[in-house]
DNA sequence: TATATATTTGACCAGGCGGTTAAACCATGA
DNA sequence: TCATGGTTTAACCGCCTGGTCAAATATATA
């Protein structure tokens, strides 16, 4: 590979091979092999199994965290934000999309964690959800429980991504580029949907 | 256990096992421990583990097709046909909450294993995208893409369960019976929800 | 009861795993 | 040039894994 450092070759394959197989599913050897080194090398740089898994959830997250950051934190109205949201994740999944996976995967292994580092880096909804309320109270949206809102967001933008696998094979084939302008069209879709179902008449 | 034979009380175990660690990473004497047996039994049972791994994905499948069968074959209006889906799907989803973690976990793993079991059980959209089409063409519902509009279902319905562990961390708190109330909102808030977005005015 | 069959067990194996180590390699600068 | 430090390698180790097997036990059959 040209122009990378061992280590980030070495973060580059790990992670793909941590996403297809799981921890305990990839192997340090097909991690090596994947990057084109010995297997030694890989804990020369990392220096175990666990701390190279570990220091890929920490790169994930850091590319995560600013989305959600904007999401819950910044002071726009509802709608835009959800605009905003549903582009910047899906432009996101589109550069990674091995994230949800990887996500989730580890969400069943071992929940306490995640949820601990969501916390610490100040992963927080009940900032939006208030304005969901607030929102509510002036008028502009419907009455809808704020939780679920959040909840439909969430699932309509994140979902086709993990369910990628399933579309494909049963619904838009093989083609790569075909899952590509459909993940495209969804950035209106949803906003269009959504604005629908909750904009106040 | 009572009164369930012993091939029974392997399968329940074997299944909780694998969707908690995936398939390399539930062991076979984890497994046996669970179920309280020798593990040499579970060979006597189920000759490797690869079997004992297909044995479960047959009988998660064979909960799941049935209600996909409902949702895209019967002839009822596509509204009505929504209702029927998502309450059955997350009656399912309540009963079995490993279920899509479970898939999506063997996803990644071999998509085209899976794909070829739903393509081989008749699972295909296509009849109800028609069907989609033709109610836009009459005027019920609003000129939607048929495709994203199924996928939005599936995303609201199943995504909540996949996330659960999210949910309950920074939102819904730990307590099981708060998740379950959850979901059984849903029910209505899905319907709800979708009914404003796409019913023609 | 005696016999045959199905079920269950403990002890064992070969292979693969994560991890270690000592030696080799290679760039830099004195 | 050659010493020095970081980098890379081949060979190795102990442990755990999936899987086997012969013996032991429970169950059915006559």
């Amino acid at each position: 590979m040209k122009g990378k450092t061992t280590e980030e070759i070495i973060l580059e394959s790990a992670k793909k091979m941590f996403v297809k197989h799981g921890l305990e599913g990839a192997k340090m050897q097909q991690i090596a092999n994947e990057a084109g080194i010995n297997k030694a090398l890989l804990h020369y740089y990392f220096r175990s199994k666990d701390r190279l898994f570990e220091a890929i959830l920490e790169d994930v997250f850091s590319e995560v965290v600013p989305v959600f950051h904007m999401f819950f934190k910044e002071k726009k109205p509802f709608i835009e934000k959800i605009g905003f949201f549903v582009e910047a994740y899906i432009d996101l999944l589109k550069k990674n999309p091995f994230l949800p996976e990887f996500v989730f995967n580890e969400l069943n292994r071992s929940p306490q964690r995640l949820i601990n580092i969501m916390i610490s880096v100040g992963i927080n909804p009940q900032i939006l959800l208030t304005q969901i309320e607030d929102e509510i109270k002036k008028g502009s949206i419907k009455p809808f429980d704020p939780r679920h809102l959040l909840v439909n967001i969430l699932s309509l933008t994140i979902f086709p991504i993990i369910a990628k696998p399933i579309l494909k094979g049963v619904m838009l084939g093989p083609d790569e580029d075909q899952f590509n302008l459909f993940l495209e069209e969804r950035k209106t879709h949803i906003k269009e949907f959504i604005s629908n179902a909750i904009v106040a008449a």
